[in-house]
DNA sequence: GCTTGACTCTGGAGTTACTACAGGGTTTCC
DNA sequence: GGAAACCCTGTAGTAACTCCAGAGTCAAGC
């Protein structure tokens, strides 16, 4: 099949199918006559593989152990099960965070109720004379992300699994 | 104050405090003639503003705009309020879909205990016959990040705040 | 006067996981 | 044989920094 067909069947836009060829995550593809790659299901199975890993919020590196395990059936597992503590524990402690932030926000929040004067803006006020001790910013222990997308958005183009 | 000094105060490294300027959150400097960049109170009282917003994890855009409404104080502060809930909002959905991450990663922990070989790891196996739908990777609503960051980490000098 | 060292300057590249082109070539179908 | 739909490469942009090289400035010491 070709890279369109394979973007449908598993729900990845087609560039970034390129972009994990250049990544290495998935290998080369074929070529037709045309230059076109061609894909099979070893490739399929891959992909999807890759795309559920993401759909975890894992990191090309944690998807990188794992493919290798995936490639070598005959190792202990052993790494695999840790990768996955670990990627739970990332994900837990940004939660934690996530949620002391919320508080600081809505005690932040509580400091003015109507519309007033910006001068007298409770919200503006506290944000200038430091409530908070200026730490820094947001700062993972674990290599978590802060809480804004980029505009990574895509918007899968209607997944034709069984219509 | 020169740049140093600054940065020591608001425990901003030095190379954020430029890239500010550069994205025009703090005025251009005045210079020395050897073209040192010296700061007053005004400055360093912005630079703690910016800083207590990314503290909370706000965008450059949130920040701007509660900047534009510190600088004309006679405005009303409804969209300060309203802002506020907004980011609030985008904190909040965050965490509940981690917390939905999280619930998967626990799911798909459990199919794995001992180190078993690759092959037969419930883990991988998991993984590669699609137990997830194969969804977008999660992509928030609302501009919301992904579950690491990349190296944006800090660990200031050790803060003079009043030792 | 000269050196050493701490500090500062500019400009540019690297980070993550993509996304969005521009400017072409290929296939397909009528 | 011509247009639509698909595919190719390569480059640049995203957020908010971080790190570096190569150079200039300043204070102190000898
Ligand atoms: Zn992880
Ligand atoms: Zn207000
Ligand atoms: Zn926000
Ligand atoms: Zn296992």
């Amino acid at each position: 099949m070709k890279i369109g067909q394979l973007a449908q069947q598993t729900g990845t836009p087609v560039d970034t199918i390129r972009y994990y060829e250049r990544e290495g995550l998935l290998p080369r593809a074929a070529r037709t006559e045309g230059n076109y790659r061609i894909y099979d299901a070893v490739h399929l199975e891959r992909l999807a593989f890759i795309r559920r890993c993401r759909s975890l919020d894992m990191t090309q590196d944690e998807i990188r152990v794992l493919l290798r395990f995936r490639d070598t059936p005959s190792e202990s597992c052993e790494d695999v099960n840790a990768l996955l503590d670990a990627h739970i524990g990332h994900v837990a402690e940004r939660i934690r965070e996530l949620q002391q932030l919320e508080t600081q926000l809505q005690v932040l929040r509580a400091c003015c109720e109507e519309g007033r004067q910006a001068a007298e803006c409770g919200i503006l006020n506290e944000l200038s004379h430091g409530g908070a001790e200026l730490t820094t910013p947001a700062a993972s222990e674990s290599h978590l992300a802060a809480t804004h997308a980029g505009g990574r958005q895509h918007v899968p183009p209607r997944q034709g699994g069984g219509a």
